[in-house]
DNA sequence: ACTTTGGCTTTAC
DNA sequence: TGTAAAGCCAAAG
């Protein structure tokens, strides 16, 4: 795949991340079969223009860690994400050097690969496994 | 064509 | 958890 469908692919599967919900970087990449482009996966999410037709909630993906990129001291992206994501309910805390973090054992999303559909020809027919992917319900 | 730079990950300590 | 180091891959400089 070129970098438009690898784009399309990332759009695709950030759309699929339920409400209230937040995935990885790295596991994106995953599902869409290609496990070391994660960095791909943030360009893809910087390149993306802030009024896409239907809007891709970039906001519920942060890093494996469950903290929110800082994207720099000089830029406000890490505020505007955390409070994107606790305007839908999800919590963040801040950390002891200030960093805003999710708790992915309750937050996270993180489906089988091949179990959701990414918009491209290499999503396996009859899937198995989880179709809900509901992560860890560790309550 | 080479070097840096990223919204990163994993492994090891 | 927190660093540190080594991979990783495309876009900028």
């Amino acid at each position: 795949m070129d970098s438009a469908e690898f784009h399309a692919a990332v759009y695709h599967v950030v759309r699929r991340i339920p409400y209230q919900r937040v995935t990885s970087y790295g596991h994106i990449a995953k599902l869409i079969g290609m496990p070391n482009y994660s960095r791909l996966v943030g360009q893809a999410l910087k390149f993306l223009s802030r009024d896409v037709e239907p809007p891709v909630p970039w906001q519920r993906v942060i890093s494996s860690a469950g903290t929110i990129s800082s994207r720099g001291p000089g830029t406000n992206g890490a505020q505007i994400q955390r409070e994107a994501l606790e305007a839908e309910g999800v919590e963040v805390v801040v950390g002891r050097t200030g960093e805003f973090r999710v708790d992915l054992a309750r937050w996270g999303w993180f489906p089988a690969p091949g179990t959701v559909d990414i918009g491209l020809s290499l999503t396996p027919a009859g899937a198995p496994g989880t179709t809900d992917g509901a992560g860890v319900d560790v309550t």
